[in-house]
Formats: structure tokens, sequence, C-alpha cells
DNA sequence: CACTCCAGTTACCGCAAGTAACAGCTTAGT
DNA sequence: ACTAAGCTGTTACTTGCGGTAACTGGAGTG
């Protein structure tokens, strides 16, 4: 009998976070993820019990942020990952999906990856690596399946497409961190250097003079 | 005239300092990075301010603590990188020295790397990430010399050393974090399916039956 | 004895997370 | 039309932590 109201209420309700969810964005951006409560629910035009009505908690509030971003990621990473063509072009074209994205939008990166780094000193900051190593867990999990169900690997193929693909996925999250920070060359060439890397171009460059080397 | 003085007062403050430091250990690994500034000084015997004399502020006490322990850490996988063996022998044993350090002292690595998940849920936390990032920074620097001091890479050398230094430490960070909370395999199993990677076999690998493999 | 350091303490401030209790508006039931 | 829910929203509070100011007691020095 109510079915109608109640969803007239919840579409409301889902409205309402939305429009919430995305002023906390704003004030994330710009504050970095020492933002307050307070801050948060000015910026939308309320007072904090609202937002714990919604989110429960602080963290609740941050997760649901994280979820937006990394659901768009992974989504983007999944097309480059699906895309018909070689093997090589598109183990870049999915290190190039990935870079460019964080390239895109460096604020939203930072937000996800590193925690308190845009709020005064002494900031106690919060922890939002409980949110973003998730975010790589699910990248590694998702480029493991990829890994076991294209590639093959004869026995034990899936544990090791596992470890690959976690490993993959640190290796392209801690390139792509440095890279952010240095910018010491081009985003093509980072991802030639990364592909080349994963090609075996260590196992096969010669020693440099004198004693083996690494 | 006050040399002998000073160096007196100098050794004592640098005692107690490690006292503290000690003390801040046991609370930390007991109770977890949200442990509070009050537990620390109560377990060391004395109260806060003391604590802010010798440290400045929590920051300044957790860059402390992290210190102590990567020092450690990269002592030992200087030593794993310039040990003479092969390059291959090298990889696997300094990959099997930072997973043998992290395998050894969970509690260790869990504080230096992921920040609050052993609080309360609620626990705001405290930031450790601003102390760990640096961690795998200077890691990745370090390989980064080894590589470009003892590879031939031909040109562009240093800047490829660079990526694969930072991209390699990042796979064995992700790899280990992944491998530490699952316990997959065993850790030699870890080792050769990492340094499997990174010997090319990714590329070398044939696709499985139908359509080109990842 | 007076003077100065210095370890240490208590008692406080400011601030942010989270909560309780209250106030108004819309809607439904009779 | 009147009341009873059930929203959304508010103010005002509690708790707990980081950080600091100001005081206290003892050890060495002229």
């Amino acid at each position: 009998m109510d079915t109608t109201q109640r969803t007239d209420q919840q579409k409301s309700a889902d409205r309402r976070r939305r429009e919430l969810l995305e002023a906390a964005d704003r004030v994330v951006l710009r504050d970095g993820p020492g933002a307050s409560m307070n801050a948060i629910a000015a910026e939308a035009g309320i007072t904090k019990p609202i937002l714990y009505r919604h989110f429960g908690d602080k963290g609740g509030l941050y997760a649901a942020l994280a979820k937006r971003h990394t659901d768009a990621l992974l989504e983007a990473l999944r097309a480059a990952l699906d895309a018909p063509a070689e093997r090589r072009e598109r183990v870049e074209s999915t290190l190039d999906t990935y870079l460019a994205a964080i390239e895109a939008r460096p604020q939203v990166y930072r937000f996800l990856m590193h925690p308190a780094e845009g709020g005064q000193p002494g900031d106690p900051g919060f922890d939002i690596g409980k949110y973003s190593a998730p975010v790589l867990r699910r990248m590694g999990e998702e480029l493991a399946e990829v890994i076991e169900e294209r590639v093959d690997l004869g026995p034990g193929s899936q544990q090791l497409a596992r470890v690959w693909g976690h490993g993959i996925v640190g290796m392209m999250h801690a390139a792509g961190d440095w890279w952010l920070g240095e910018r010491p060359c081009s985003r093509a060439e980072l991802v030639r250097s990364l592909a080349d890397l994963l090609w075996g171009r260590l196992a096969a460059a010669g020693d440099r003079l004198g004693g083996p080397g690494f």
C-alpha cells in the first residue's frame, strides 16, 4: 500500500545523498582529507547530524566518496583490459588509462591514496588508507582474473596469476605515484618503460663493466 | 668549558629518548597506531609534555619510530642487494629478505604501512602514510641506483632505472601486502613467481584458447 | 645560601567526532 | 478539520585527543 510512498521517499533520499556526496567531494578536493564534518555540512548547506543520518559516521561518508571514484576508474580499466588487441598493446593501454586518470585528477588521486597531505602540519588527518587499500586489492584481483583467463601459464596458473595481478598493480601504482610527484618524463615514456620491465628487459640486459649486475 | 657537561646531558637525553621510543614501540605494537599520547606516556611511566619536549609532536614521535624500523629494513635490503651473486639470485634474495622481514614482524609492518587497522571502529586513526610513503620512495631510489650502476641499459638508462626501481619496489610491496593477508602460498613460491614476472614470463607465455591474451 | 637549570607534574585550551533532544513540515487516517 | 506519524532539520551537548602554559621539586654551582 505504501510502496509508492516509500519509493518516493527513497528517491528523494537518494537524490539528497548524491547532493551531499557532491558537496563532500568539493570540500575534500579543496581542503584535503582533513576536512571536518562541519565544513562538509556547511558546504552542503546543512548541519552535521544529517550527514550522520545518511552515512553513519565519517568512515561511511569517505567510503561512499571513495566508491564513486574507484568505480569509475575500475570501469575505465576494464574497458582497456577487454579491448581486442595484442597483449603488449593491451598492457600499455591499461597502464596508460590508469596513468591518464591519475594525471587528469591528481586531487582525486591524492584523496584516494594519500590521506592527509593537504592539511596543516599537525593535522591529525583521517585514515583514508582503509578505503584506498581495497581499491588496489580489487584492481589486483580483477587483473588476476583476466590473466588467468587469457594467458596460458601451465600448472599452478591460478596462484601465479594472482601474484602477478597484485604485483603488476603495485608496480603501476608505485611508479605512477612517483611519476605524479616528480614528473621526470612523459606519460608515454613511463608506459613504455614499465611495459619493457614486464617484458623482461631487466633479465635480458647485459652487465655493466665489472661484476655481476643486479 | 662545559663541553663535557653538555655531552653528559646529551647522552642522558639520548638514553631517555631511546627508552621513550621503546615504550612507544610496545604500546603502538599492542594498541595499533591509534595509540594515544597519553597511553604512550603512561607506558613510559611519565606524562605527555615530556613526550612533546622530546619529539615535538605526534608526527615527530611516529617519524622517529618509523625511522628505527625502516633503517633496519633498508640495511638488510642493502646487504642482499650488494651480495656477490648472479642477477637472478640477487633479485630473489632481495625479495626474500623483504618478505621475510614483513613476515617476521607483521605488527611492525602493519604499523609502517597500514595505519589505523588495529583500532576500534570509529577510531579516527593517525596518518602514518606520511611516514610509510617515504620508506617506499627511499627503497625505490636506492634500488634505482643499484640498477643504474650495474645494469647496462643503453641510452636513457638513468630514467629507466628510476622507473624500474620504483616499479619493482611497488610490485614487491603490493604482492607482499596481499600475501601477508591471505597467505596463499609459501614465501619461496611467492619469490619465485615474482622473479618469474620480472624475468618476462608474462611476455613469453602463450595465449589461452581463443583470442589474444592479456 | 641564593641562583639557575631541567625533569616532571597538573590543569587547561581548542577542536573535531559523534549524539540527544527538540522543532517544524508534509502526509495519512479517521 | 484534527490528530498522529514520520520526515528533515536544528541547537546544544559530551567525550576524547593533540597540544600547551604555568607551576614544582631537586641537583649542581658561585
